[in-house]
DNA sequence: ATGTTC
């Protein structure tokens, strides 16, 4: 695949064959080293109906469902534009939490055992079923597809503060819960408040550096300072509502006269009846996503109330995986778009209306979650930001699992990492190893050239004092 | 990512 360097951190794939627009590659030649199959991907999305400006990619670009993860692209709904449950992915609404202590490192730290204990016995994790919400009639699943992190709190669990920091306000309005199969909507009982497996995790933080002082401060974060970091999806059902829409929308297609060059692009138009019921799907998975990491946040909260007598309150709650119908301005006109993020973060600027009062100044708080026992960021949205406001959203593997797996055992990697000072509580051991930081790309070098490319600011570093995993 | 292959 032939890149040209349009300027340092930004390539272009040229248009050919059934390309409607050009690729767009954001990234450093070193972290594109391996990149040859989702650099195609990239190019695959740009023949999507309705594709406006390019198929981007984020630095920390890798091989995904049909889409590569890290994909940006964004369809015109007044122009036959589609939606394509391969460019969300299956884990829909995956999103990362932060909340900030009101303490630092030294007054928590002499508490932290108890903590770390606490929180190993109250956030369920790992495959299969489990959550700290058990359902107590048929219609609270429906009421959390369409209430989110909203029904969350109106239940008692959170504040009405922990609303206006997350995005959407906490949920999406046009949740479709009829679009959700019943084999979704059972996976989805039983998980309600649970973080899942893999590079999902539940991390207390400190803050290790400050690069932007000033919006750090609007975000209520200090050098020192505790922090929560909660990484996390919709479980199996999101999982089961894109399997669902992608055979739906797979049998739909030719009826659109769409062709796709990997069947993994399965899509139909936006203002199609498989388009719609995707999207209303879609956000109930998000509202869903939501809550999941609402109620992970006050069975931590309680942790932390009774361990060390220490609050957490809210900085953001971003997701990674979403289509959204925003509006923006294209070639100088107004146009309603879907703007499909998948491993990729909305990153909107300082004054985009959409973003909570106070921290409108500043920009939208982007939220990275690092590879296990390395750092994680905060981020700002910037003026001007490319790709549909847009940047990364995480380190991206270079080692299988199976290959993690072999080169390093659970208990040796605990054995490490507590040896680092961070207290580490996995749920498997096989699960821990498969997540060792060798095995995936050094997640600073993604965000500096996140930074370089223009699309973020950076705010805060922060480094791990305590893992919780599946 | 995922009751890790309907």
């Amino acid at each position: 695949m032939e890149l040209v360097e349009e300027r340092p951190y930004r390539y272009r794939i040229e248009r050919r064959g059934p390309m409607r627009v050009p690729g767009v590659v954001f990234a450093s030649r070193d972290l594109l080293a391996d990149a040859e199959q989702s650099l195609e991907q990239v190019a695959n999305v740009a023949t999507l109906p309705g594709i406006v400006g390019a198929s981007y990619a984020m630095p920390d670009i890798h091989w995904g469902y049909g889409f590569p993860i890290g994909g940006v692209a964004a369809t015109d709904l007044d122009d036959g534009g589609v939606v394509s449950p391969g460019g969300v992915g299956f884990d829909i609404s995956c999103g990362v939490r932060l909340l900030a202590a009101d303490a630092d490192r030294r007054t928590v730290e002499p508490a932290l055992p108890a903590i770390m204990d606490g929180l190993d016995r109250s956030i369920p994790r790992g495959a299969g079923p489990g959550g700290v919400w058990r359902m107590t009639g048929p219609g609270q699943l429906e009421r959390i597809l369409r209430g989110g992190s909203r029904y969350a709190v109106d239940e008692g669990y959170g504040e009405q503060r922990d609303l206006t920091r997350c995005e959407d306000g906490g949920a999406v309005a046009d949740a479709d819960v009829e679009q959700v199969s019943p084999r979704a909507r059972e996976r989805g009982l039983g998980q309600v408040g649970s973080l899942g497996s893999a590079n999902h995790f539940l991390e207390v933080q400190q803050v290790a550096g400050v690069s932007d002082e000033r919006v750090a401060a609007a975000f209520g974060l200090s050098v020192g300072q505790v922090c929560v970091m909660i990484h996390c999806g919709s479980r199996g059902l999101g999982h089961q509502i894109c399997t669902d829409h992608v055979r739906a929308m797979g049998d739909a297609m030719s009826r659109y006269g769409i062709t796709v060059p990997d069947r993994q692009l399965a899509c139909t138009p936006v203002d199609s009846p498989q388009g719609r019921d995707y999207l209303g799907a879609m956000a109930a998975a998000a509202n869903y996503g939501r809550a999941n990491r609402q109620l992970l946040s006050h069975a931590a909260r309680r942790v932390f109330e009774k361990a060390a007598g220490v609050g957490l309150s809210l900085v953001y709650d971003v997701s990674h995986n979403l289509a959204k119908i925003e509006t923006h301005t294209v070639t100088g006109s107004r146009r309603r778009l879907c703007v499909h993020r998948k491993g990729a973060t909305r990153a909107f600027p300082p004054g985009h209306p959409d973003l909570p009062e106070d921290l409108r100044e500043f920009g939208q708080p982007v939220l990275i979650p690092g590879t296990m026992g390395t750092a994680s960021y905060v981020l700002a949205g910037v003026p001007g930001g490319d790709a549909f406001f847009s940047t990364c959203h995480g380190a991206g593997r270079v080692m299988s699992r199976h290959r993690a797996a072999r080169a390093v055992t659970g208990r040796e990697l605990r054995a490490r990492l507590e040896a680092d000072g961070i207290a580490v509580r996995p749920k498997s051991w096989r699960g821990l190893a498969e997540e060792a930081p060798e095995a995936y790309k050094d997640v600073s070098e993604v965000v500096a050239a996140s930074e370089a490319a223009g699309l973020c600011r950076s705010v805060a570093r922060l480094v791990p004092l305590g893992v919780v995993k599946g």
